[in-house]
DNA sequence: CAGTTATCATGCAAGGATTGCATATTAGGA
DNA sequence: TCCTAATATGCAATCCTTGCATGATAACTG
């Protein structure tokens, strides 16, 4: 197996075509095609249904989308990591942040970082929550930055790790301001087409618990689409497929330049801590430093 | 980067020069030096010391080993999985074991399994304590077998797993028996030579929290080589080289057979719990039915 | 310190793998 | 059924990888 070949498998997964895959990873259609021949030949499985023509992923391959993606960016890593060596071994430092808060929070978080310490090496990793909890635990990140429910605990016993709240967010249903009245159609007619998250994610489970039943007094929530990623979601929501629960930080762009709508006037919402978790123990000075410049956000 | 080449470097970190990591790659000595320049091309980084004869790794590139022992094995894995495909989707389950455990305790919880459920598939992926916490964590295994100090708690909340004790075990000190003698003169002068752990690893904490107290109190220990694994502690005690503490029933057949002596009657023992641990939360139907399997086996 | 040995590097030629171009084949839609 | 777009394949040029023989150098030995 070949970084190269899980970059090609990804492009398919991605483009949904060879042609479009080929050029993306800029080879003649020619070429990629027997690309994919050979690594098919090397695993010695048909990853692709050719019976359909713009080929589709075997569902025994769609399965492995995800740990295929992973493992192309544990790989990019490790040689980005080989390349700079020791240079900077002693002021480096790997934040975790959950996928949602990528995009939104932990930018600004980096940026003040940047800003204080010029010579502190961040490396960032987006995750989903028990990845972050994951990578913290087996010391891949020093700083996990993740959402959690006011009042409620994180997965990992108190007594080994520090928990702080940097920040609140508020968890709001958005769908596309042009939908609006089609959505109110629908709600009409007692229905309310939504975009769900998986089971297994912490928005699904949030979504499950916090907001499903308060819906249902109200309404019969009908999930239209699923995905676990919430920036996918709110793209759902932007093209009126169905109203999705995002936080309020990734949709307040598309809400101020009117292309999303709020309901949480209509529907409920939910708040949502952001805080920085660490390990307790002797952690290295640089990531001592940056816990407390992390910290010093003003929760609010 | 390539599987194969992860393989190469591996194979030089663990023979120490190129000709006998060529040997095991299978590769003329002269191919294999060519296939590391290549890879070093790649990179863009001297991964290993020239100025030395058998070659050495460069620190950078030691730093690394874990890593890229872990990505070898994942790719590995998902060359695996893509070949199963979707076929035992259903009865497929992944038990992480702590590495002391995978060569002692868990083959026979493994054949237990497979006695009374032949059809199911249990993939199991040996690893460091904190890194089966974080495959639970994030789903990657459904079950883990663990050590945990007798009255202490795991680093996850009970709120979110459930732990049963299904067996104990013992810390002991072991050395070869002909190295005894040697002991005996450096223990009657006040020096303990022991096998370290690292701080990092779960035996490490426990050496450094409950032994290594005790010890001081009659003889001063003084390390005299370190590694993270047991089974290589062992070796270490095997050849004489200084004491290690290890999990008696990892040391038995050797104390039985005569090769190591246990020195539990001079030197600080300490019991040890073996655990399974699952997530709380719907568990597939055949990881129930393995969890049942496993805690049926009786404690003691 | 010189000589020996074990270890790694390199020139070379053979064989294999990969690529682009041109073209054949086939699924899906009109 | 025919057309179009997507994928596969024949072919020749190029690049990569390998083994063999041999050169260079660090480490050891007496």
């Amino acid at each position: 197996m070949r970084l190269e070949w899980l970059e090609d498998l990804l492009a398919v997964a991605e483009t949904g075509s060879f042609q479009e895959a080929a050029d993306r990873r800029r080879l003649t259609q020619s070429a990629f095609s027997r690309r994919i021949q050979h690594i098919e030949d090397q695993i010695g499985v048909e990853l692709f249904d050719r019976t359909r023509k713009p080929v589709h992923l075997r569902p025994a391959t769609a399965e492995q989308r995800d740990q295929i993606a992973k493992l192309a960016t544990d790989l990019r890593q490790l040689v980005a990591d080989l390349q700079r060596g020791e240079r900077i071994a002693s002021n480096r430092l790997t934040i975790a942040s959950q996928h949602a808060l990528t995009t939104s929070l932990t930018p600004m978080i980096l940026k003040g970082i940047h800003d204080r310490r010029e010579d502190v090496y961040v490396r960032l990793r987006s995750a989903n929550l028990d990845e972050c909890f994951s990578m913290l635990l087996s010391r891949q990140a020093d700083i996990a930055i993740v959402y959690r429910l006011p009042g409620e605990e994180h997965p990992i016993s108190a007594a080994f790790v520090e928990t702080r709240s940097i920040g609140t967010d508020l968890l709001i249903p958005v769908i596309a301001s042009s939908a609006r009245a089609q959505l109110n159609a629908a709600f009409a007619s007692g229905l309310l087409p939504y975009v769900a998250y998986p089971g297994e994610v912490f928005l699904g489970r949030m979504l499950e618990r916090l907001i499903l039943p308060r819906l249902r007094d109200i309404t019969r929530p009908v999930p239209k689409a699923e995905t676990a990623l919430t920036l996918a979601a709110m793209e759902m929501a932007a093209v009126g497929v169905a109203v999705a629960w995002v936080p309020g930080s990734l949709a307040r762009k598309r809400i101020d330049d009117g292309s999303l709508a709020d309901l949480s006037a209509t529907l409920p919402s939910h708040r949502l801590d952001v805080t920085a978790v660490r390990l307790f123990g002797n952690a290295g000075s640089v990531a001592r430093s940056v816990w407390s410049e992390i910290v010093a956000t003003e929760p609010g």
